[in-house]
This record gives C-alpha cells, sequence and structure tokens, in this order.
DNA sequence: TTTATTTATTGAAATATTTAAATATATCTA
DNA sequence: TAGATATATTTAAATATTTCAATAAATAAA
C-alpha cells in the first residue's frame, strides 16, 4: 500500500460516524443494511449515505444491492493491508 | 483505546506531510530533529511544527528537547494499541 | 552580551469536511 | 400502475483544517 492510499483510508477513519459505522458491521456480524444506521446514528440519511460513501471510496467497506437494500462488508484484506503499512512505521 | 482516542489517531494519520514525518522518523533510526524535515517536506516552518503538534497530541509521537533541538518518537507502544482497536472490527 | 539558530505561537487566507434540506432514483408492494 | 420504502445526489451553510507571514521564545555560539 502507498501512501496516498494510506491517507485514504486515514481520512476514512478519522470520524467518530464512520467509526460506528464499522462498528455496526461487525455487530451484524458480517453485513448490515443501511437502513439500520438510521436507529444507532443520529444523523439525517443523506449524511449518513455520505459517510457510508468515503468509507466506501475508501474501499475499506463494500457494499451488495439486495432490492432497495444494500448490504455492508468490511474489506477485511484492505485493513491488514493498512494495518501492514502502519507497521512499518515501527523500528 | 476508546473510539475517540482513535479517531484523533486517524486524524494525525490522515495528511501526507505527516505520513512523511513518520517515515522520517524511522528512517532516522529511533529519533529526528525537527530541522531535518526542513529538507524533506515542502513546507513551510511553521507548518512543520503544526504538524508535529498534531502527531505530538494525538501522543503517536514524543518528543524530547535537546538544547535548542528536539528530538521526535514515534510512539510504538500507541501504534500497537490503535492497531488493535481497528482489528477489533474484524469479524 | 550580541547575534544566529531552532522551535513555537498567532492571525489570516485558502481549502476541505460535515451536515441537512430538497430532490432524484430504484425497487418493492398493494 | 400508484404509492411506499431505501438509498443516492445536489446544493448550500457551518465548521474544521491547512498553510504561510510575522513574530516570539529558548538556547547556542561568537
Amino acid at each position: 500500500m502507498d501512501a496516498k492510499k494510506a491517507e485514504k483510508i486515514s481520512k476514512a477513519l478519522a470520524d467518530p460516524n464512520r467509526l460506528t459505522i464499522l462498528k455496526e458491521i461487525k455487530k451484524s456480524k458480517s453485513c448490515l443494511y443501511c437502513v439500520d444506521l438510521n436507529n444507532t446514528i443520529n444523523l439525517a440519511q443523506p449524511s449518513i449515505a455520505h459517510h457510508l460513501k468515503l468509507l466506501i471510496d475508501s474501499e475499506l467497506v463494500t457494499s451488495d444491492k439486495e432490492g432497495r437494500n444494500v448490504r455492508y462488508y468490511l474489506n477485511s484484506k484492505l485493513l491488514d493491508e493498512y494495518i501492514a503499512f502502519l507497521e512499518a512505521f515501527k523500528i
């Protein structure tokens, strides 16, 4: 992973609502419908959509359309690559 | 580590110049004088000082005054805690 | 003690991010 | 097909971040 990609992922992680989304994806056992986030996150629907977009643009989260719902998944392979990038700062 | 702390660390990591600083700290074999960054990073001195401050505020970097120089170190214990926080998003 | 060097702070401009209202799109259900 | 539901996009306002010039503070060297 190059620094530009790591920067984008760091930005995606640099917001409390996006960290909550990742936690909810974990809690939902591997997937999550967007509509469920409206109960958890105290933001208007377009704001939640915006945060999901940033997570998807960073590729930390992948999505999967099911009818009119969308399921969200953590891209744990990319998370591992990001962690490896961070580990490289250590001596 | 709580989400608030992880958010702060993510923010600290969400800038190309700050990633460069961390890389330079690594390259300098565990420590670095601020003045050395002026050659590596194409920013005015107050901008570099600002980025160093954010890294120090996040506690990812510690500093150590030596005369009129300051040495910078990676806080690898905190980096490990941050990585553990991220790992917890995985199923 | 004067001058130079290193780092930090302040203030202001430029840019980026976050948020929500309004609206659009897609799909489901009656 | 009409209405309901889920998600996305556009636009604009509020807020935060990045950057640098000017300046301050601390220490070293002459």
